[in-house]
DNA sequence: CCATCATCTGATGTCTGACATCCTATAAGC
DNA sequence: GCTTATAGGATGTCAGACATCAGATGATGG
């Protein structure tokens, strides 16, 4: 079912490099990095692996090349880190400077919606596993998140979960998040959720429905997260084909 | 100014070529395409040049390589559409086939904003042209678009401007708009807003504040659109980088 | 002195041919 | 029938070369 891992492809290899060569700073915005023939000596792969791996960053937006000039870091706002990057909820309130915290979370099992059922249908699910909590950023509350997973990936209990779901379902199960569908909606807080996240009723939130899929393109994860709007930017980096 | 466009490359060709094979349905979701070498022939490049056209794809999405097995097409429903890939609104709307038109055009000019001078700074302006249009869906209001562009790409009637604004531009003046940054929030509707869009005043809408960028990455194009949520779906693809 | 044009240099783009590694299917052996 | 080699085909990587382009340099002519 997992795909077999074999070796890591060796332009991925490049691919991090150049990345912690970016984010350490030693390469900056908008700067020319060594030719190609530089770095291919540099990292000892062949000209044509590091200009796979560069073209990788360049369809990102990461990288920008211009024939008989050179290749270029591309200016630190076009990079993304936009809502089209998937990362755990985790990562993103961190990435927004703030520490990461869950409180309330719930756990509890109930059987499948048809529509639900059509979405697991790999999985040939009885029940399903629902998880609700409250995400919180420097201790407050920013967003109200419920995800429905297969049974089989459920733990036992809160500690096994910890914070980041994701890393959760990587550890334990091999199941790597690696491409989601979200849906964008506007909606009203109800009682519970007014009562969580500290707004009044009928405030408005957004509402990301999500379904997330495996490195087999099998759906792994249901989630609907709740937002305040006001407490949280949603940016996307929109890109022409 | 406007970069020079000496001849396309090559392996862009290869990037159309393999998307109409794939949008006519001769290639179909999922399925394998012909190997490298025999795609190599076909559109007579070399291999290299054509893998590099792949990994475009691949990147993307659209295709899926994997090792000693093949190049498959990914599958449709991953593919994108989402509001990730940047289109303009007239190309959306029918999208989501319905016929695209637009009523109560307004074009005014005014002074900058300081943050307005900030973004558009490349182009020394001492005014700035503001289009207020309600976007319809088969003659039903779906959205209220506000635009400011450089005060010397304004037209000068409604007519000039036609239906599609990235498409004036890139006719006119030759700017492509190639990338934007949207931020996404909830707002209410406001009196003239709610009576274009229909709805009722305090009515919660979505807007997408967004900066669009030319090839050489000035900023071009400064919009404020407002969505009923209700009336459209914002679905967005994102992948773990 | 300045403007224009040719030339040179270094960068990315493309080509060719080869070998390495991985996956699948088939056949051989038990 | 099951497991284990083997072969073939696919993508991944390598090496070296030439093509094309953009910018810098310097020569030339006004």
């Amino acid at each position: 079912m997992t795909e077999r891992h074999s070796r890591p492809l060796l332009y991925m290899e490049v691919v991090e490099f150049i990345r912690s060569k970016i984010e350490s700073g030693e390469w900056s915005y908008g700067e020319k990095i060594p030719s190609e023939n530089e770095l291919s000596d540099l990292f000892d792969v062949s000209r044509a692996t590091l200009r796979e791996g560069v073209a990788y960053l360049v369809t990102r937006g990461i990288l920008r090349r211009q024939r008989g000039v050179g290749t270029f870091v591309g200016k630190k706002e076009e990079i993304s880190g936009g809502l089209e990057t998937l990362i755990s909820i985790t990562q993103w309130i961190e990435k927004h400077g703030y520490q990461a915290g869950t409180s309330g979370t719930v756990l509890l099992r109930r059987p499948l919606s048809a529509a639900e059922r059509e979405i697991f249908k790999h999985w040939n699910l009885s029940t399903i596993g629902e998880i609700r909590r409250v995400r919180t950023a420097n201790e407050k509350p920013v967003m109200y998140c419920v995800d429905m997973i297969p049974d089989k990936f459920m733990p036992n209990n809160v500690t096994d979960l910890g914070n980041s779901l994701f890393q959760y379902l990587e550890d334990q199960w091999g199941q790597r998040v690696t491409v989601a569908r979200s849906t964008i909606e506007v909606t009203v807080a109800t009682g519970e959720m007014a009562e969580s996240l500290a707004v009044a009723r009928g405030a408005p939130l957004l509402r990301l429905r999500q379904i997330h899929y495996n490195q087999d393109m099998e759906a792994l994860l249901l989630s609907q997260d709740h937002f305040v709007s006001e407490r949280f930017r949603f940016d996307i980096i929109r890109r022409r084909s």
